[in-house]
DNA sequence: TATTTATTTGGCATTTATGCCAAATAGTTA
DNA sequence: TAACTATTTGGCATAAATGCCAAATAAATA
């Protein structure tokens, strides 16, 4: 779709959907801690290296990252720190969700 | 997969996935406002009745909705006022996001 | 009880996402 | 410049998500 014609919900959900992913999760926990290679977030990940480095490239484009060449590397890290938040409000809904019998209460 | 052996990234992002969709979203932004029932959402939504239906079983499953029915209706709500913190975050990223020409700075 | 209204569920076709391999690219070092 | 290291890209097979229709449920009302 023509990025100019976009609604407010899908900008959102695309930015959503691009953490949407237990590897990405994973990669954005660990980047929280600081920048890391590609190589490093792979033995994180244990997944191939053309896969992480294409989990980055979503993250990247949706703009929860930035990257810096050094020498042969590539470095990731967290464009935002707002990363904590929203962490934080998953795991309310992690807290209130309904698990085996049903939950009630709410955070 | 055992719910028992699920690890910390996957229970994220998999609450973090049923916000994934711009429908979904739509229907989040309009339960920040009070709660409502299918037929309301459905016309929101634009889609069939079903899909909405599906939709919001998918946000319910994972935390984000509680129902109640009355009458002929179920209304739908939020759990946790959190969500907001939430696309607070989701905001700051769509800011800094690289659009048409390579984007710089941070919020 | 039959009908109407609101919602959910089953099924299926279509689209989108995922992950690996192989090959390409880019910078470093011998 | 050749070989090496790190990363990205293309291609493709497989898995998961999406959305509609039709049918099933459930509660209210005639």
């Amino acid at each position: 779709m023509n990025p100019q014609t976009e609604t407010r919900s899908e900008i959102r959900s695309g930015i959503i959907k691009a953490l949407a992913h237990p590897s990405r999760v994973l990669i954005a926990e660990a980047l929280s801690d600081g920048e890391r290679c590609v190589q490093d977030l792979t033995k994180l990940v244990g997944a191939d290296i053309s896969t992480v480095s294409k989990h980055l490239s979503i993250m990247k484009k949706s703009g929860w990252l930035e990257v810096e060449k050094r020498g042969l590397n590539q470095f990731y890290r967290l464009r935002c720190p707002c990363l904590l938040e929203f962490f934080r409000c998953v795991d309310l809904i992690d807290q209130v969700r309904p698990k085996n019998t049903e939950n009630e209460g709410c955070c």
